[in-house]
DNA sequence: CAAAAATAGGACTCATTCAGTCCTGATTCA
DNA sequence: TGAATCAGGACTGAATGAGTCCTATTTTTG
């Protein structure tokens, strides 16, 4: 175990689509089609990515989704966080005061704390550029991805 | 989220007790009232634990639980293993093959591999050890603890 | 040898959370 | 004005986690 959810999981993937085609937005049933993962759920996760500041939208009939940063400012922690909450490997690190009856005499939280901090760390050094770069599919036609890719 | 079971944190919180206390085994009894936590619970994790080998457990009247490896050798990867299952990210990482619908054309499954890596690397530089020394309850017999802390 | 105390293993229930779908409204463009 | 799209939330069913309990088996002690 130890997992994100889905939700992050396909986040991810949708994230990394769009990092590697940055000329244009795509709508969601678009991109349900291309990442063949079911509509109604790319639907509500790239909401939520909308609503977390790290997609832009635009409505109407050319509307869609496209990143609203470069790919080598968003980290793989922003898009968990984003969709998962904050990463919190325990209870004590997230929840509010008083919740954990063990608080007066606790004296693991301080290494729960260091132990979240390298997790949080690690996923913080990966960036969706890092991701998308080697997520990139082999294309046939070279001549005109590479001017795409040049933007 | 993002976040480990129950059963993991309190098998650390049990696993840092008895790194603690060497010199003697426990019984689950004890360690539900040193820990304050319940019983059964306790005693399915230290189970589990000792299943996975990283306690020691006698039976009878005078049984009881004690770390079956120095705490400097145990990391805190390995307890979560122990407890939790794999440290698997995703799905894909840890599921057999053929269970991902995506499999054929999923270029990011080497990233999730570089993600988990990175995770458990930092889980894995982290020892029992580390966190029992830095939990220690502050005592007042301090010649005697630290006769005991000698061994 | 018998009783008590402890672990071993698993079955079981309940609550929580996740995954996924659907509906209604607001916005934009042709 | 109508079609396409996003926005937001309600809702259901499935999966999983948390926790309890019961019945062996083992070991020590009197």
């Amino acid at each position: 175990m130890l997992r994100m959810t889905k939700q992050a999981d396909y986040g991810i993937v949708l994230m990394s689509y769009l990092a590697n085609q940055p000329e244009r937005p795509f709508s969601a049933p678009d991109l349900a089609v291309e990442t063949q993962l079911p509509l109604p759920t790319v639907s509500k996760v790239l909401k939520h990515l909308c609503r977390e500041g790290l997609l832009s939208s635009h409505r109407g009939v050319k509307g869609g989704y496209s990143l609203s940063q470069d790919p080598r400012q968003i980290t793989v922690a922003a898009m968990i966080a984003a969709l998962d909450g904050p990463i919190a490997f325990t209870e004590c690190i997230e929840d509010t005061p008083g919740s954990c009856s063990q608080e007066d005499n606790c004296h693991l939280r301080a290494n729960w704390q260091r132990i979240n901090q390298s997790v949080t760390q690690a996923l913080e050094d990966i960036s969706l550029f890092d991701l998308a770069v080697s997520s990139r599919p082999p294309l046939v036609q070279l001549g005109s991805v590479r001017g795409a890719l040049a933007n």
